[in-house]
DNA sequence: ATGAATCATTCACGAGCTGAATGATTTTCG
DNA sequence: CGAAAATCATTCAGCTCGTGAATGATTCAT
């Protein structure tokens, strides 16, 4: 008598969470090429995105939205600072914080950003036809349960 | 004359490529602490994976269809072979190549692997209700698009 | 039989991230 | 008021994960 279960050997590969973890990594790595062209990082595309999101927030904030460590949001500042895509500040107000804004060449490239988000979408979502309005729905609310930001699919 | 498109500030929070890259790196993190209980990584579980499903497949072979350089595999089978979950023997027919046999204690690593991955997936698709089935169609279908292990949903 | 190819392995290295100091400033409260 | 605690940005050492280049053993091609 056999007591193990007999095994589907697809019993991992058939779950979301494995195909999201897989279907995500390669998605990344896709827009880390394509922000590469503009010599960003993803995280620097996140950073400027909740820039312009929150702005006049401070760096810890910043941080612990896009869930990092403060110490890695220097660099990830320092970079998009020496592309003239943010200025730092000392608050007047408080003058431990340093506020950050959003040049118009930080804006030009998180459209560029966007631009390519858009494009390695339309490829993905492609050969899904008009199931592709109900996944993004479906996708955004999960991101939105997960606390993620999660704009409404234009 | 305004020349800058009046941005949306949440133009790349709304695609479809930055939410799964984002519920990819939460899904992961989630299934890495899981399966931690069990002393592995992810990894791990994908190499259990894909020896289950390409019975006496080679180390490179192994590498490739993950995607990782040869050098990384012997790592993680090293950790693998140290967990009895995996057995390595020199294939008689060409003595470069390791055979490399999942074991009793290997499959059972597994089979608690799946149950993780099945267990999140449960609280990620919660919300979702009836649309879930649909959500889970289309990303087994992007998964598959680009290539990666997919099974049918059970 | 010899030179090229293939396999597993080791090793040095880089990228990315963390947590613990540090110094400057601000807040709390005795 | 003034001293102690808290907060902010920053630096720094260290960890993890991954790569690519050597190495040695073995097999293949001619």
């Amino acid at each position: 008598m056999v007591v193990v279960t007999d095994m589907d050997p697809e019993a991992l590969a058939s779950t979301a969470t494995f195909q999201l973890g897989t279907v995500g990594a390669v998605v990344t790595e896709r827009f880390t090429r394509a922000v590469a062209a503009h010599d960003l990082k993803p995280k620097h595309a996140g950073v400027l995105q909740a820039l312009l999101l929150f702005p006049g927030i401070s760096q810890q904030e910043l941080a612990q939205s896009m869930g990092v460590a403060p110490s890695l949001m220097v660099g990830l500042l320092d970079h998009l600072e020496a592309a003239d895509a943010v200025r730092r500040e000392r608050d007047p107000g408080d003058r431990r914080r340093q506020v950050i804004e959003v040049t118009a060449e930080g804006r030009r490239l998180f459209a560029l950003c966007a631009e390519s988000a858009a494009a390695i979408e339309s490829e993905l979502l492609d050969g899904l036809g008009e199931r592709a309005g109900e996944f993004r729905l479906a996708l955004a609310e999960i991101a939105g349960n997960l606390g993620l930001p999660s704009g409404k699919p234009r």
